[in-house]
DNA sequence: GCCAACGTTGGC
DNA sequence: GCCAACGTTGGC
């Protein structure tokens, strides 16, 4: 942009000299038409203006039509003059395109908007605007909107179209009303709309001396000008945005060196200008074709055929934008632009792992759903592994069609029958099993499914039992949470919990599979988790955490079976060092989400559904854990640690002193006393020197508190310093090992593992 | 309040 | 014009 300006400069300069225009474009604009004043040559003027001309207004007309890129692409690709090329949009804006955009995030800057999106935002939100003053408010927008995508070219637009205004007249007489019309337009939209506002900052320069020079407009019209005139509007702008302020500011030096050449001509134009009323005069007539212009454009009809002149609004437009925004609607057309802008990304964090996937799973139900993969194209949305992980909707809501892969097929199968197709029930929990059964009585069985769903629901929320709440809590919107309705309620029908436990179980094994690449689900966890841990953990209950409720409320959001595939491997190795205690249960699964967000969560399905596809009604009751359970809890243990039974069963005995270095460190005993004790998460390796100072199994409450004390000993390995993880600019994020200790002596900073990682 | 369906939008 | 997917609608 700055070369394409300083060369417009300079072919400025050599056009004429004397004048010095910042801005490229402005400066072309105007030194054609002092060319044309001074000359006269009407060839010159009309051949220069019309180019400029015919382009700004294609641009307008096809800005309404088509989108600012295309229309910039246009200009570029036409013969256009250099001028033109620094006015427009380079290409280069366009390829800029997302950057801009993002700065227009952060920085509160438009996006570029298409128009489209301009338009309907009027159109949803205000049509009342546009029908009041309607014309005036819209072009101002899109111009803006336009514009402000880069805000240099903006810069130097509005410039131009001040110069062009002041010289326009001049062109105007030569050209035909459109260019009257247009800087009519710029300045009836300022004085008469703006008039308040702070287009008497941007144009505040300008105006002034277009209204010192020009003096005696029309009665009707300078006034206004003046008060646009008063530097006090200035100040007004200010509030509205920052950004526009700051364009303003950048403006406003450029404007004294047009505004001499502008001053001059506008005194010899203005007069003319002013005779432009309506749109069948001249347009130039800043003031007096304001009026007129105000008025035509008051009629609507008039504002759009006068637009010709796109330029001016360009230059305006940011003004106006600015001025409008600022003063009449603050969230107008900027909060506009940003709340669009910012809508596409509202489900998107950008950072979670799902956010940077690229690459749909092709297994779920979005993307089953989706053509591409030979689905219907109903749901249309994006892949389950792609949803963000904080930002999506989604989340926590269908795990079922995130879970399982293989239910998307099933759905589709199911489909086909679709009478429902209008409205399918509810199938959250049901789905698929049932769906292929619905077909027979649709109604009947869907009327059944109905009363399961709200059976369950009732139950996962009302939680007539404790686990079950518990479960269900932390579950709820995950699939899984079903698998645990149906050990609360396995007499809902036999069938279907079988089926869901099963089915989901395998599914999840499944996926388990594919992530870990042909390891089953639990030589997953162990290779990831690096825990060697016995198999009989695996089927682990989920760490509640602190209280034998079900304490994660975030797990439920993370648990989906697209956390677990995602997470996989790679991430488990990514574990964050440090992350809070949270829940050991399967680290795969939960690690992911870990990261990011809770720490807190439980254990999630998978765990459950590794029990319950075993059988849960026997996990869930242990004679021998609920008396050691009991019998600690008439114990004192270990200073802040405090024993939970959860389902699987599982006895926790967690630290909840977040002081001490066992934080993040849980044991859990699960039948027959076995037990694991797991870091963050991660299940400490069997190979850890811990399980060799105590008996395999904790079957007394001295066993326990021999081993806590034991913990008590220790602290948990910092990792170490990936740096070739991203960016230098991103936080580094110590990683650890894939066989990390977990656990060290407190006076240890790093186990051996990670004090020399092996990078693969 | 949930969620399937689908209109709509933005990017290409 | 196509694709991706976001946001809304409306049945439940």
């Amino acid at each position: 942009m700055t070369d394409e300006l300083n060369r417009a400069s300079a072919e400025q300069e050599t056009m004429q000299p004397e004048e010095t225009v910042p801005v490229g474009a402005d400066v072309v604009t105007v030194i054609e038409y002092n060319a044309v004043e001074n000359s006269e040559p009407a060839k010159v003027t009309v051949e220069l203006l019309p180019e400029w001309l015919m382009p700004m207004e294609e641009e307008e007309y096809g800005g309404e039509g088509v989108k600012s890129s295309e229309w910039i692409t246009r200009k570029t690709n036409n013969n256009v003059p250099k001028v033109k090329r620094r006015r427009g949009r380079p290409p280069i804006a366009r390829n800029a395109r997302h950057g801009l955009t993002r700065l227009d995030f952060k920085k509160g800057l438009h996006a570029d908007r298409p128009k489209k999106t301009v338009r309907n935002l009027l159109e949803r939100t205000g049509s009342s605007l546009t029908s009041a003053t309607a014309i005036p408010i819209p072009d101002p927008i899109r111009t803006p909107e336009v514009s402000p995508q880069t805000p240099q070219s903006i810069i130097p637009i509005s410039p131009i179209g001040d110069s062009s205004l002041s010289k326009i007249p001049g062109a105007e007489f030569h050209s035909p009303s459109h260019l009257t019309r247009v800087s009519p337009l710029s300045i009836d939209k300022s004085a008469t709309r703006n008039f308040i506002h702070s287009p008497a900052v941007k144009v505040g320069n300008v105006t002034q001396q277009i209204v010192s020079s020009i003096g005696p407009g029309k009665d009707g019209t300078e006034p206004p000008l003046r008060l646009w005139l008063c530097p006090s509007l200035e100040p007004i702008s200010p509030t509205k945005s920052q950004d526009t302020f700051s364009e303003q500011t950048v403006r406003l030096p450029e404007f004294p060196e047009t505004r001499h050449n502008g001053t001059v001509t506008l005194k010899e134009s203005l007069p003319f200008l002013s005779k432009c009323e309506s749109c069948g005069s001249p347009f130039s007539a800043h003031k007096i074709g304001d009026t007129l212009c105000y008025r035509c454009y008051g009629t609507k009809p008039e504002k759009k055929h006068s637009p010709p002149n796109i330029v001016f609004r360009k230059k305006q437009h940011p003004k106006f934008k600015k001025i409008v925004k600022t003063d009449f609607v603050p969230d107008g057309d900027e909060d506009e632009d940003d709340w669009a802008a910012k809508k596409r990304n509202r489900r998107m964090c950008q950072q979670c792992v799902a956010c940077l996937r690229e690459d749909d799973c092709g297994k779920c139900d979005f993307c089953m759903d989706k053509p591409k993969f030979g689905g219907s194209n109903t749901k249309r949305q994006k892949c389950r592994l792609r949803q963000c992980k904080f930002q999506s909707k989604l989340h926590g809501h269908r795990a079922n069609g995130m879970l399982n892969p293989s239910l998307p097929q099933r759905k589709k199968n199911v489909k086909p029958k679709l009478k429902r197709r209008g409205r399918p029930r509810k199938r959250k929990f049901k789905r698929d099993p049932w769906e292929d059964d619905d077909e027979v009585s649709d109604k009947d069985e869907d009327d059944e499914d109905d009363d399961d769903l709200r059976h369950y629901k009732m139950n996962g929320r009302k939680g007539g039992r404790r686990k079950w709440n518990y479960t269900f809590k932390e579950d709820e919107e995950d699939v899984f949470v079903e698998t645990v309705i149906d050990d609360e309620e396995p007499s809902i029908t036999e069938e279907d919990p079988d089926i869901l436990g099963s089915e989901r179980s395998v599914m999840v094994s499944n996926e388990m599979y594919s992530n870990t690449s042909g390891l089953s689900a639990q030589g997953l966890y162990y290779n990831v988790s690096g825990v060697p841990a016995a198999p009989h953990m695996l089927g682990s209950v989920p760490l509640c955490n602190n209280n034998p409720l079900p304490m994660g409320e975030g797990i439920s959001s993370l648990p989906m079976g697209d956390d677990v595939t995602q997470n996989g491997f790679l991430q488990i190795e990514m574990v964050r060092v440090g992350s809070p205690p949270s829940h050991y249960t399967e680290e795969a699964q939960s690690t992911e989400q870990h990261v990011s967000e809770s720490q807190l969560e439980s254990t999630p399905v998978i765990t459950q559904i590794f029990s319950l596809a075993g059988r849960e009604n026997d996990c869930d009751r242990d004679q021998g854990l609920m008396e050691l359970f009991t019998s600690l809890g008439q114990t004192v243990l270990p200073a802040h640690w405090v024993g939970v039974m959860s389902k699987g069963p599982v006895l926790q005995l967690l630290q909840c002193s977040k002081l001490s270095t066992m934080a993040d460190t849980v044991v859990q005993i699960e039948k027959g006393f076995f037990y694991q004790v797991s870091v963050q998460n991660q299940p400490l390796l069997l190979m850890h020197a811990v399980y060799s100072r105590h008996p395999t199994c904790l079957e007394s409450v001295d066993d326990v508190v021999s081993l806590l004390l034991d913990l008590e000993g220790l602290g948990v390995c910092q990792g170490y310093q990936n740096f070739h993880m991203g960016p230098p600019w991103e936080p580094r994020m110590s990683v650890r090992a894939a066989l990390c200790d977990l656990l060290i002596p407190k006076d240890e900073e790093q186990c051996p593992k990670c004090t020399q990682p092996v990078e693969s």
